[in-house]
RNA sequence: GCGCCCGUAGCUCAGCGGAUAGAGCACCGGACUUCUAAUCCGACGGUCGCAGGUUCGAAUCCUGCCGGGCGCGCCA
C-alpha cells in the first residue's frame, strides 16, 4: 500500500464515521500521512484527529479512538494506536509495504512521476547571463537548480519550456564591441570596457572570421565587433551549458523585441491601462501604484528604451505564447527587481501572484584550500562554470549546487567535492547505486533473475531494515511532488542521501545473495526486487538532478 | 535609512504548525574468511541569535531587537 492509498483509506474512514453520525464534522479534502521518525510510531502516522478535534468539539484523543476503531477494520492495516496528544499510529498488514518494491521496479523510469501539476504550462527562465562574457559561478547555480527544477516540474506532469534571455541590445553591447575593437587593434580596453582574457580570444576570432575588418571605417568595425562578438559569446555560453547537461528550448534575443516593435506595443498596452506618465522628458511606468519603491523609466529622455521596457515586452511575449505562469530565476544581486517586476505584471492587468514567480538564489563561493576564490569582474578574473567543473567534475558540481536551498549562501569546497570518499555526498549516493548494480550483476551471474512481478513473495520482506527501505521507496513520489511545489530541488538530493543511507544499513544487516551452497529462496528474490527498486529510485532521483547513476565505481 | 535572504551540534547544512530537533563531516570506540568497508554500529555533541505574541502544540507563523550577506540608477 502506498502512502497515497493509505491517505484514501483514512479519508474514507473519516467519511464513514461522519456518515453514521459519530463525528459532527466536514470530511477534510486532504489528510496528512507522514512517515514517523520514531519506529515505535508505526509505519505511518496521521494527525487527522488533532485537526478534527476542534470542529468536532471533542477531545483529540476521543476523536482518535473513534477513527482508530474504524481503521482497524481495514484489511491492509494491522494495528492502529492512539498516541501522544491524539496521533494515529498505523502499522500496515504484513506484505502491504512489500508491494512498493514491485511497484517501483515495474514502473521503472516512471516511478515517482505524478500528475500533480498536469495541465500547467510554465516558462522557466534561468541563467540569462549577459552575452558579454562567459558563464560565471553565480549563474551556474541557476543552471543546476533551474534545470533540476524543470525536470522536477516535468516529473509532476507540468509542461515546461526552458528559456534563456539574451541581452543582446543596449549600451553594454556597444561597450563590449568597443572593448573587442580596442583589443583587436592592440589598444587597452576603454575605462568602462570588459576585461579578461576571453576578450582577446573573442576579438581574434571575430577578426579571423571577418577578413579586412580592421580596415573598415570605425563605426562599421564597431558594428561587426559587437554583432559577431555577441554571437560568438552566445555560442560559447550555449555550448558550455550543453556540456553541463543544461539544454534550452529557446534562446530569446532581446534585440528581436526592439526590432519587431514589441517595446512600443508594450508601452502602448501599459498606457492603455492608464499607468504611464511623462516627466523630465522621459516616459515612466507608475509602478508605485502596485507597491514598488519608486516609479520606473520606460523610455529615457534621450528616446532610448530602458532594459525595463524590454522586460515588459518580453513578459507580454511569454504570456502571448500561452504560458500561464512565468518563472524567472535571479541571483541575490538582482533581488531589487522583484518589486518592479511584480508591479509591471500588475500594470499589464495580470495577477502578479499567479502569473509571475521570481525565485531568488543567494550567492555562491568556490573555496580552495580554505580560502574563497576571489571574484573581481573588473579585473576579469571571475570564477566560471568551467572553473567549477574543472575543479570537481560535472556530477559533483551539479549536485553540490542543487543540494542546498537557494535561500542559503553556499561555499563549495573544491577539495571536498572532488574527493572520492564518503565525505562527498554525491559519491555516497552514487556509490549506493553502483553497489546495487554490482549486486544485481552477481545475481544474474548466479542465474538468479528478478523473474515475474506476480511471483514475488512481498510478504517475505519483514525485517525492520527492509521495512525502512520500503517506506523510503514509498516516499519518493511525494518527495518529488512536494519538492516541485516548493520549487526546492534540494529536497530531492537530501532524500536521496537518506535513501542511500537506508540502503547501506539494509545491506549491512540483510544478506541478499545465497552464499556457498545455499539455495536461493523466495526471500532472495524478494530482496533482489527490493534492491532493484532502490536502484530505480536512486536513478530516477539523480536524473531529476541531472546527475549520473553509475553502474560501477 | 528601506527591501530581500540567512542565523539550528565544533564545522557544513536539513527540517512546507506536530511526538524525544536530525544528517554528514570532525573527534573517540567498535565491525571486513561474507553480495563493492567509497560501508555499517556505538559514543560525544543543542538557551534552534535574543525578547514578546498567536496556537491544544512554534526551529517553523506574527512583531520588535541583535548579528552577517545582497540590493536600493533615465546601468545592464
Amino acid at each position: 500500500m502506498t502512502p497515497e492509498q493509505l491517505q484514501d483509506v483514512v479519508r474514507t474512514a473519516v467519511g464513514a464515521v461522519v456518515d453514521r453520525g459519530a463525528l459532527p464534522v466536514e470530511v477534510p479534502d486532504e489528510v496528512v500521512i507522514e512517515r514517523p521518525k520514531n519506529p515505535e510510531h508505526g509505519d505511518y502516522a496521521t494527525n487527522v484527529a488533532l485537526r478534527l478535534a476542534k470542529p468536532a468539539g471533542r477531545p483529540p484523543r476521543q476523536v482518535a479512538e473513534v477513527l482508530a476503531e474504524e481503521l482497524r477494520a481495514h484489511e491492509g492495516i494491522a494495528t492502529v494506536d492512539v498516541a501522544g496528544p491524539g496521533f494515529l499510529n498505523i502499522t500496515l498488514a504484513k506484505g502491504a509495504l512489500g508491494g512498493l518494491a514491485v511497484r517501483a521496479v515495474t514502473a521503472g523510469a516512471a516511478y515517482g512521476r505524478t500528475d500533480a501539476f498536469a495541465g500547467q504550462k510554465l516558462n522557466l527562465e534561468f541563467v540569462s547571463a549577459n552575452p558579454t562574457g562567459p558563464v560565471t559561478l553565480g549563474s551556474t547555480r541557476w543552471a543546476a537548480v533551474g534545470d533540476a527544477l524543470g525536470r522536477l516540474l516535468e516529473a509532476t506532469g507540468a509542461q515546461v519550456s526552458r528559456e534563456y534571455y539574451v541581452n543582446d541590445a543596449g549600451a553594454q553591447i556597444e561597450r563590449f564591441g568597443r572593448s573587442l575593437q580596442a583589443v583587436a587593434h592592440g589598444r587597452p580596453v576603454p575605462e568602462d570596457g570588459y576585461q579578461g582574457d576571453y576578450v582577446e580570444t573573442v576579438a581574434q576570432q571575430v577578426v579571423a572570421e571577418n577578413p579586412g575588418l580592421l580596415e573598415l571605417p570605425d563605426d562599421e568595425q564597431l558594428t561587426v565587433f559587437a554583432d559577431r562578438g555577441v554571437a560568438a559569446m552566445v555560442a560559447e555560453i550555449r555550448s558550455t551549458l550543453d556540456g553541463f547537461g543544461v539544454h534550452y528550448d529557446r534562446f530569446f534575443s532581446e534585440r528581436t523585441l526592439h526590432e519587431s516593435g514589441a517595446l512600443e506595443k508594450a508601452v502602448g498596452r501599459l498606457r492603455e491601462q492608464g499607468h504611464v506618465f511623462e516627466a523630465d522628458g522621459a516616459v515612466w511606468l507608475r509602478t508605485t501604484t502596485f507597491g514598488d519603491d519608486k516609479d520606473r523609466v520606460l523610455v529615457k529622455a534621450g528616446g532610448e528604451p530602458t532594459y525595463f521596457a524590454a522586460d515588459c515586452a518580453y513578459y507580454l511575449d511569454k504570456r502571448a505564447r500561452g504560458f500561464e505562469r512565468v518563472v524567472i530565476m535571479l541571483g541575490a544581486d538582482h533581488s531589487g527587481y522583484v518589486g518592479r517586476y511584480k508591479a509591471l505584471v500588475a500594470a499589464t492587468g495580470d495577477d502578479p501572484e499567479h502569473h509571475l514567480e521570481i525565485l531568488i538564489g543567494q550567492l555562491v563561493n568556490l573555496v580552495k584550500d580554505g580560502e574563497p576564490v576571489r571574484m573581481s569582474k573588473r579585473k576579469g578574473n571571475f570564477v566560471l562554470l568551467t572553473d567549477l567543473v574543472d575543479a570537481v567534475g560535472i556530477d559533483a558540481a551539479r549536485y553540490a549546487l542543487a543540494r542546498a536551498s537557494v535561500d542559503q549562501q553556499i561555499d563549495i569546497d573544491a577539495d571536498l567535492w572532488s574527493r572520492k570518499t564518503n565525505d562527498n555526498p554525491v559519491f555516497y549516493v552514487q556509490y549506493a547505486h553502483a553497489r546495487i548494480s554490482s549486486l544485481l550483476r552477481n545475481a544474474a551471474d548466479l542465474g538468479l533473475p528478478l523473474g515475474e512481478a506476480a511471483d514475488v513473495d512481498v510478504a517475505a520482506l519483514a525485517h525492520p531494515r527492509e521495512s525502512d527501505l520500503l517506506r523510503a521507496i514509498g516516499e519518493f513520489p511525494r518527495v518529488l511532488a512536494s519538492a516541485a511545489e516548493l520549487r526546492a530541488p534540494h529536497r530531492v538530493a537530501r532524500y536521496l542521501e537518506e535513501l542511500a543511507g537506508t540502503y547501506h544499513r539494509f545491506y549491512d544487516s540483510c544478506r541478499v545473495l545465497p552464499r556457498g551452497d545455499e539455495e536461493a529462496t523466495s526471500l532472495t528474490t524478494a530482496r533482489l526486487w527490493l534492491c532493484a527498486a532502490t536502484a530505480t529510485v536512486l536513478r530516477n532521483g539523480l536524473d531529476v538532478l541531472g546527475v549520473t547513476a553509475p553502474e560501477r565505481m
